[in-house]
DNA sequence: TTGTAGTTACGAATACATTCGTATATTTGT
DNA sequence: ACAAATATACGAATGTATTCGTAACTACAA
């Protein structure tokens, strides 16, 4: 049951995939009312779905209840770093730096978004001249 | 001929797509000898793979020469712009922000680099002050 | 206990992506 | 003009994603 790895998940598992990140572990029942909003598939499509990302090792899932609780196997943060580095090496020629000020054109973050940015830009840069081999600080 | 959307590129339609963006127009052959380095499907795979891209509006083709030359119908920039959107809103909560962060924690970027992103926040800064509602500058 | 509502399991249809074999067409050297 | 080499076009096999109908199961109310 445990997989070697964990496949990419497809643009229909990436919505389901958001609703459990966003509410936690849900019913079959739960996810496919959020999903409604946008779609119009049916419940049995949801229902399967959800059954195969189990097989494909995407969501875990809780049977000892009335009905099954399913949870994602890898928390949003991880998958994000996933698809942004495959984002990189395809499409952006394998610099983070482009994809960077790509996101930065797009939509104008805020004052404080600005800061923030800034702020860890400087600690990248403290952080170059303290320790020039390691990685980690704190 | 002309279509009504051009729909977003397989991953296999993506490698093709990184070649010609770095070469220019190129023949099914320059494509092809580029993609055989990293996999192992034949030549005739690689012309019906650009053939379908063509019926979808991903490719154009010169068909005047003696052998057809493709052509990505929209710039690399272009599609690196619809592919941070799709990503920011599926998996981003619609923050750009977001993708900023985990982009400049996945590797680091040089100094140099680090100097443009700010320049280009500074930029952003600026542009908000002169004319808060406007979005174009210069 | 039996029916009803709500659930999960399963099989199959459809659509799209990927691959290749083979047929057809075109260029070029002799 | 002919053969060999190289191109494109086409059809079909295979694999995966998406969808749904229907069967089987479960809890609960009457």
């Amino acid at each position: 049951m445990a997989r070697p790895f964990i496949p990419k998940p497809t643009d229909s598992e990436l919505e389901i995939l958001r609703i459990l990140w966003d509410r936690g572990p849900s019913s079959v029942r739960d996810v496919h009312m959020e999903l409604e909003k946008s779609k119009t598939s049916g419940y049995t499509t949801t229902l399967k779905l959800m059954q195969i990302m189990l097989e494909k090792g995407i969501l875990t899932r809780d049977v000892s209840g009335r009905n099954h609780v399913y949870t994602p196997t890898l928390s949003r943060d991880r998958t994000q770093q996933q698809m942004v580095d495959k984002m990189i090496s395809t499409v952006f020629n394998g610099s983070p730096f482009m994809l960077v000020m790509q996101a930065l054109g797009r939509q104008r973050p805020s004052p404080e978004e600005i800061n923030r940015i800034k702020s860890y830009l400087n600690e990248l840069e403290k952080d170059r001249k303290d320790r020039p081999q390691e990685g980690k600080k704190k």
